[in-house]
DNA sequence: CTTTTTGCAAATCGTTTGCATGGAC
DNA sequence: GTCCATGCAAACGATTTGCAAAAAG
């Protein structure tokens, strides 16, 4: 693997991701970053975004709405994707423990702990919709 | 709402859907539904597909793996993703009533029951890891 | 000086759409 | 005859990639 070299433009990438809860797109983040750095491409977002997942520095979480998303959070929490406004949201729970104990049962292979999308009217929606 | 008129290849695709539990990406449908109707365009498949989709005959699936993926098997269960190998297995658990308990208790929304997601490794890919 | 990172543009992938033709009813 | 569905190709949005120049070490 090759050395990682320091970046102006992955720092705040980084810093952005965990100033948010968010979870933007790259797109959003690229249109963050510009602001400090004018002339940075999205191309370099999309490899930053894509490094820091790999090391484990931020989630990639797959949406069906509008392209993937990127949280800077990375200890053990849920998330919910909206299937009205596309939103994603955190969903700090305990353990879902029967999940792992159900799914152990009659399952081959292995689940991971905290990796599910749960799906749904988020709150704000519910009420628009009232 | 337009209303619905028969097609030769949207009959096929359904049966197709309902033939296997491999959750077959849009392109695999058109491969498979082509030997049958060698002159059928991947657009119509694409249209049949969230038609279906749309009236509650099949299931849409977003992964983070190589495209969307279609179900034909509209009872409830849930669905597992392998993050090694990209394939989407049947979950046949009993309804996680644990999850809608908890996520009721601190989250403003509702969460659809069956809609979860859940990622991990399956079997065949953790045997030929070792 | 070497290796990584960048910006840019072109390429790619999955999916959708416009349009003229064909099929269902 | 009226709509809906099809095949085709072009368009699209999100993401990746090749490459030469700039920055890091």
């Amino acid at each position: 693997m090759a050395t990682l070299k320091y970046s102006r433009q992955r720092e705040s990438i980084k810093e952005y991701l965990n100033s948010t809860c968010e979870h933007p797109t790259a797109d959003a983040v690229y249109l963050h970053v510009k602001q400090e750095y004018p002339n940075i491409s999205l191309g370099t977002v999309y490899r930053n975004l894509n490094l820091l997942a790999d090391i484990g520095e931020a989630l990639k979480i797959t949406t069906p709405y509008g392209g993937d998303r990127f949280d800077g959070h990375t200890h053990p929490h849920y998330h919910f994707c909206c299937t009205t406004c596309g939103r994603v949201i955190d969903l700090d729970l305990e353990q879902l423990q029967c999940v792992n104990k159900e799914a152990g049962r009659n399952f081959d292979g292995i689940i991971e702990s905290h990796s599910m999308m749960f799906y749904g009217t988020c709150g704000e929606c519910m009420r628009k919709h009232s």
